[in-house]
DNA sequence: GATGAATGAGTGTTCATTCAT
DNA sequence: AATGAATGAACACTCATTCAT
């Protein structure tokens, strides 16, 4: 049982490595199966298909990536403070996984209907639960009343896309919190001058 | 020789409909060829391959867009005037082409290792012509000079790529004028509470 | 020992009923195990290949249905007679089993070189043992002396396939006397009018 | 135009060489391209898959064959002629394409769930056909009006093909005229003695 | 003996590209 | 120059068979 799931594991594994150095199309499920050190049939007694087990990478990826950025624990403090985490964490992230995170960017879009759909959905998802920081954040008196919650959420997520691509794409380090400070300084008193 | 041109940009103008609308690996050179009203062959006396007519496609709208969005004509009002000009434009660009615009999100990375480096440069180039903004900004004292142009640069444009997803996703029209005031009103000022 | 013969017609009899609804290439193995409630690997500690057990399937399923319709009971009464009861048994026999009679119009002919011929050889038995009535039938002078018994046991084969076809096909049951009766009428007294 | 023509029905006859050789599934497309002397990507240029190309193959035979056999001339003397002429010409035809006749006995139910209705459908078409000859017998006053016509085509039918088995199946060549005669001879007047 | 996870040979189908007309 | 019929390399996926447990 346990032995199923590391099998299953190990394809995910090798899946998440080959479509993330050839995007979805370039990929080939026989070097999948190669990387996994298995069989071509084998992927196809866990995944029904190579869209299946991309969805299922992508997915079991993004989850857990998820949980350890905005995962359940309650968080008491300021919620400037859970920003800085997000921020640092996220980076970190990328640091160790850049490779990885490439899959996030490559070759992902256009796949299929489905999965496009499915991509947005998540995205969307997460911009919602940032949206929930700043309205907390709103509510306590934390940031300003008079903006939308909405779209600072965009533009956080916005941000800290675009602060990791050089990571992702030259597979530069970044010193996480520094960077992290650096944003959420800019992100909470702005560029003017004063 | 005009003939030429014109049938050329044609091809290029079909192109960028079905590359827009199916990404890059779904769309057949057939579908290009018919939505252009020629033969099949014919794109090839125009270009070699599939690869070059992507890559030739979406240099031509990437330079054409840039154009327009930070032409070389000389801006002398505030550096925070020409932002808030290119985030107008920049909105109503893709008000008026967000299926045009899918073409940077759909399916392009990973096409080949050419491309990705190529289309990386592009987004480089950008980067940098917004990191001189913030450098004149700086200068001239309407920005802080504690930040770092280049990671305001950055967010700047992930913000940007931020607000715009929805409009490509869903095709929903926002308001320029409006937006662009509001993503200003954010960086200029932050979201601290005052 | 007897339940290793048990084990074997359990397997027979799973093999009868998906080749019959599937056809011999659309039937997979692992089905037939299912069907028979045991597992994918114990099929080949019975039979060496599918091939071998479509072959002891479709044999051991047409040798008793063989043996039921022509069997060796001694038959003293007149030869039309045992037409009658043979076209009666048949009759039965396919309203009965007519999903299981699919198996011989099923896919069966070119699944491979040497079973075409073993079926080709079990059908022309059956039609030189239909000869040998209607020799006996001429003999008695029961029926007419100008025919080939041959050409008779052709006839008659076909014409009993024929009949059978509906049956198969769309599931629907028959008036076994009846149609017996009607198809002998003709065979008998021909079409002709009078 | 006629060209293209020329090389669908070039494929349609490798393809009817191939299938009755082999059965639907082991015939390969690419066998049959080769047949055909040419590229295997030049079949899907004429059929959109295996299936088409076999359904398209069949039915054309099939329709080929019965406007030979019951084409639409009309028919102005006895029906037993007319019963005749199909018992010779259709004997004929086997004799000359034994091997393409094949076809029809090889590997065909089963294939897939709408060839086999289909296939069903033409055979019921041909059975229906006939049924109109017995029909018009019938009220001709040619026939006894005491016999169901369906089942007399039926019957018919059944003998037709059953004759036909020995040469499809030997290729062994029958006398076609004699052959015809003799079937009609039984069916007219039956098998009784008088 | 029984099992079912693992295997990989085999094949239908797609589609960018070519080239004779 | 323009065409589109022809091509065949490439690849996802199936399933009979094996064999370690």
């Amino acid at each position: 049982m346990d032995e199923k799931q590391e099998r299953r594991d190990n394809i995910l594994e090798a899946a998440a490595l080959v479509f993330s150095e050839k995007g979805y199309h370039q990929a080939r499920v026989e070097e999948i199966a190669v990387q996994a050190g298995i069989g071509k049939g084998t992927v196809y007694e866990y995944f029904a298909s190579k869209l299946e087990l991309f969805q299922e990478m992508f997915g079991t990826l993004l989850g857990r990536w998820f949980e350890e950025l905005y995962g359940t624990e309650v968080w008491e403090g300021p919620v400037v403070e859970q920003l800085r985490r997000i921020l640092v964490v996220h980076l970190e992230f990328i640091n160790r996984n850049a490779r990885l995170a490439r899959v996030t960017f490559v070759d992902s879009y256009g796949v299929d209907q489905e999965l496009d759909q499915w991509m947005y959905e998540q995205r969307q998802e997460k911009v919602e639960r940032m949206e929930q920081f700043f309205c907390e954040g709103i509510q306590r008196g934390e940031f300003r009343d008079d903006l939308d919650a909405a779209l600072l959420a965009q533009i956080f997520t916005g941000a800290l896309a675009s602060v990791v691509v050089p990571v992702v794409m030259e597979e530069i380090e970044i010193d996480a919190a520094a960077t992290a400070n650096r944003v959420l300084e800019v992100l909470m008193h702005g560029i003017a001058a004063r």
